[in-house]
Formats: structure tokens, sequence, C-alpha cells
DNA sequence: GCAAAATCTGCGGGTTCCCGCAGGACAGAC
DNA sequence: GTCTGTCCTGCGGGAACCCGCAGATTTTGC
């Protein structure tokens, strides 16, 4: 069993080299790469099954990098290993888990002893593990009232990106009154309407400030807007 | 001579003291903190005079910790050592560090022994390090035409936030028309009017699309909205 | 001190955005 | 069947936005 380490910083990398040793001591090779795309290349070069994976780093992110690494081998194993649980991560790395595959998802500030049990779990034992906290964000974005549904996410993205109103509702088959109507759930469910003080009003650019709030809620961040960035490059959306 | 370590990242946060224990035998204690509210606790507590500190952390950025170590005692002799050289971060160190205070910036990218001569420069020295690589940045925005001047990136900011026009204006005590030309140039200088393949006109809202550009430039980031975020909560700006 | 350049400002228009209202399509409950 | 709830859609108006134009004010260079 070889084990492919992804991860941009060197002290974090040889941690992780140490703990992936010690906690899976009939593992082959450990290979090492220090961002998305070399770890791309390293996945196809050695065969590899069983990959710990920072999400975060500087030439394409881990979610990126594990798609097109799933895009190939569906059954490859990933441990997802980052230092935050922004709704945003969760949610891309959730969009683009294969059915079926078995993967994980546990936070750098998380014990030594979590790391390595989650190591097995996922590597030997083929069995999902993810940490409580991130469990917690996928509930409440899956969930209810509060969550936002697909829809509306991709509309809230769309609207990030800086798409107007006609453009979204192009590339999303809508007519426009509908794409305004998300907008408004979308800025009602965001609390975008309250005044800061006194009763200001339009004090606040809804559109703006929605994208302002969700990324301080890290329901969007940079990375998920880069994401999206080329996606949209690759498919003007007719 | 004591030091301070503000670093929320455990590892990071290690090889820091050893790093400094090494570089100065001389040095006292050496007290570590894991986030930027500690921070300020300790550096207030211990009467601290040099602080290693991170930027990006959770309860408080260093850029925030050290506004107000600095407001308290402005000849804290400062080393920020970071992941990033977002123009965002560069930007806000500058701003905020005092006349004559000496005080460092390095990348965790850079070698142990870069970080260690920084470290007696900065502390033992007296003297400003600033990496190569951040010099670089602070060359291209104080610059010329491409850069942002300090008016163009606050009003910026508060596009960002989400204020409208006219909010923008009440605070920069500004007619609506000239915010609206600071507007123009932000626009331009953002390359916003570029239309994605054929000639695609009223596909961008330029406003959001000014964010989402600013943001994957890294001239924004999601911290320095935060700050400019509890900024307009202290002083709804008239 | 003067001319050139840069900024600030008001006006006016075309466009986009925000949103209330109302009608239509489709689901499930009784 | 009818009723209720949800979603999509068009219409219309008020507000905000983008921006060209032109005059006033300030700054800069020499």
């Amino acid at each position: 069993m070889n084990v492919l380490i992804v991860e941009d910083d060197a002290l974090h990398r040889a941690f992780l080299n140490e703990a992936v040793r010690a906690a899976l001591p009939e593992c082959g090779q450990v290979i090492e790469a220090e961002n998305g795309v070399k770890g791309e290349v390293q996945a196809r070069m050695a065969q590899v099954e069983h990959i710990v994976m920072d999400l975060q780093m500087n030439e394409r992110n881990g979610i990126e990098a594990a798609r097109t690494i799933w895009r190939e081998r569906p059954d490859t194993k990933i441990l997802f290993w980052s230092n935050y649980s922004d709704e945003a991560y969760v949610r891309g790395v959730s969009r683009i888990v294969p059915e079926g595959a078995t993967y994980g998802y546990v936070l750098k500030s998380a014990s030594e002893e979590r790391l390595k049990l989650a190591l097995r779990s996922v590597f030997v034992e083929a069995q999902c593990v993810i940490d409580r906290e991130v469990r917690g964000i996928q509930q409440k974005s899956l969930g209810n009232s509060l969550g936002f549904n697909d829809v509306e996410y991709e509309i809230l993205v769309d609207v990030a990106l800086g798409l107007t109103d006609k453009a979204i509702a192009q590339r999303k088959h809508l007519s426009l009154r509908s794409v305004q109507n998300r907008l408004q759930q979308l800025y009602e469910k965001l609390d975008v309407y309250e005044t800061p003080g006194q009763g200001r009003e339009g004090w606040f650019n809804l559109r703006t400030r929605a994208v302002a709030v969700a990324l301080s809620r890290k329901v969007l961040n940079a990375s998920a807007i880069e994401r999206a960035e080329r996606d949209l490059r690759q498919s003007p959306g007719l």
C-alpha cells in the first residue's frame, strides 16, 4: 500500500509523513507532493490509491486536484486534512466525491490520535470518517430553512462571480424574474436587510452585501469563487 | 529579552519556538499565544517588546492584534511570519505600522536561515526586514498606474462591504458623482470590462465583478473585509 | 505666477436591480 | 373534485447604478 501526501507546508508534510508511517506500519512507499498539480501527476504516475490531501494550496487547491484524481480512479481513498471547516470547503468536497467512494475529512486542529485513527479507518477499513465539527456544518447546510439548497447556492456563486441577473437566467435556463426571486430568498437567509444602528435605509447594495456576508460566514471563500471562475471560462453557459 | 510567539498552528508554534531559541541564545523567556486575542493579553501582561506574529488566525488576525499592541507600545518590534504575500495583507500591515517602528515580514516558505537572520536583524539590530517577494508587492501597489492609491483602495473596500454609492459618499465626504468616478477608475484598473469570449455585453455586474476580481488577484481577502466590517460597525460613518 | 493636469461636482440619460402584485402550472391532502 | 402550497413567469414602477459631458476647484510643474 503506497500513500501520497499532497500538502504545501513543509512542516505539515513532514509531520504527516511521520504520522502515516506510524499509523500504517504495513505501508510501502510514502510519496510527497507540494501542490495540487504535482499531486495529480504523482497520483497518475505512481498508481496511488491512498491520498492525504490538504485543501487550500497555491497551484491548485485540494478540491480540484481530488476531482481530477477521482475522475480517473473513482476508487481512490482520500483523506482531506484541512485547517478550516468553511461551509464552502465542506460543500465543495461533498460535491465532488463520487458514488460510493470512501473519504475522510479531519481538521488540522484535531489530535494526532484522531488523525492516525482516521488514516487507518479510511485507508484500511475503507470507512468514511468525517470530523464532528465538519459533520455539523454539513447538517446545517443540507438541513432546514437556514441552509441553502443547491439551486440557491449556485446562484449565490454566480452572483459572487459578478454575473448579471440576465446572464444567470440564461446560464440556469430560468426567467429573469425567477432568478430575482431566488435572490430575494438569498437576501433573507443571509440577513442582508439588517440596518446597522439607526434605521438607515438604502445603506447597502444588497447584491454586493450578500457576497460580503457570505464570505464572512464562510459560506463562500476565495477558492470556491476561483473554482467557479474556471468553470465559467470553460463553459460560458450558452 | 523576552519573546512572544503568536501563532495558531501548533506545529508552526513549536518550530518557531525552537528557531527563536537557536537564533537568539541570549533571550530569556519565550511565551506562546495561540490567537490574536491571547496575544494581546500576553503582550500586555508580560511587557514583551519582541513578537513573532502570524497573520491569518481565527480569533483575531495578526494585523488587528498588532495594531492594538502597537497602539499601546509603539516601540514593540514585530516580525510577521505569514503563509501568503497577498496584497491585502501587505497593505494591511504597512497601514498600521507606526512612525519609526521596526518590523519584519518573512514568508513561511522561506528557509530557516532566512527566518533566523530576520529574527536577529529585527530584534537585535532593530532593522526592518521585508521579504523580497513582499517588497515586490509593495512596489507594485504603491507604484504607478496599475496599483491603487489609498483613496481608491478604501472605496474598493467599502464596495466589497456592500455599501451603496450614496453611503460611501457620505462616509468619505464626497459627492455621489466623485465616488462613481473613483469606481470607474477601479473598474478600469481591475479589467472588469473584459468580456469572456464572444463579445458578450451586459454579462457582468461591474460592481460585484470588481469584488470578484479583486479577490482573485488577492488585492482583497476575507480578513481585510472582516476588518473593514468591524471598523464600519464602530463608526457608522456619520 | 501661470498653465497644465488632475479632481470634484451637477445634470441627464439609459440600464440594471429590487420587489410587490397577479396569473398560471403542478404537487399533494382531504 | 377542491383546496393549499410551492414554483415559475410577466408587468410595472421606484431606486440605484454606469457614464458622457461640461463647468468649477484644486494640485502640480516649471
